[in-house]
DNA sequence: TTTTCATTTCGTTATTAAACGAAATATAAA
DNA sequence: TTTATATTTCGTTTAATAACGAAATGAAAA
């Protein structure tokens, strides 16, 4: 049971289901969900290992950036069955697609670095 | 968004995902959920009035007490869909079998009152 | 090797939430 | 009406969590 409870207060913060929101569109970099989510990078971070633990996200080193993504299949009936649940929620809120309007328009050098 | 993260909020709790399954098996009252759960009134009052807040459950006063019912439809799609998957979870767990037997072996003039 | 820079970790602060007991409320029984 | 009792509200304490900036880490570029 507190495997269960401890998935939901994971996905309890607005933060990190705008993270899984827009990882459902293409992996990102920390430093393109700080742009996006307006927090500092070590906010974002920990966000980041939090979904991490949880087995919803993983990350792969390319060049000088972490890449997140999500994860397509879980051992967890939890996360998967949730996770697939987020797949058809909050497509049409504002505030998501507002998000992923950002993520389509810019790319990683505009955003990151130089 | 904010609705989705509140109601993930209200099922993180331990205490209130096993009322919710209690509930699935017959309404209760306060008394005897705290017997249960091992939690003061005041603390089982607010884990209701929680769920209440949700749209999860509802409350029906019959003589001393006042029974609390788990809503069957709701009108919100989240509710009504992490409803039916806690329909499904948790029925083989541990702590969930024990607290269903506790309600199931005891009514509630034993439990409660005299 | 040294520098650069993306990311993580650490330490701190502020907010939220869970728990309790005591007091208040409200309703049924006497 | 008075008493009894089931439940809620209030005030307080403790624990958990989100946020930040600064320092540490680690890998790529110079």
């Amino acid at each position: 049971m507190d495997n269960l409870t401890y998935i939901f207060k994971v996905l309890s913060d607005s933060s990190r289901i705008r993270i899984i929101k827009m990882l459902q569109v293409r992996s990102l970099c920390v430093c393109e969900l700080s742009s996006v989510l307006e927090l500092a990078y070590s906010t974002v971070s920990k966000h980041l290992s939090i979904l991490q633990s949880a087995g919803i996200i993983y990350t792969e080193k390319k060049g000088k950036w972490s890449y997140y993504h999500l994860y397509h299949s879980s051992d967890s009936v939890y996360v998967s069955s949730l996770l697939s649940k987020l797949r058809l929620w909050l497509n049409e809120d504002e505030r998501i697609l507002s998000d992923r309007k950002k993520i389509e328009n810019n790319d990683i050098n505009e955003i990151c670095g130089i």
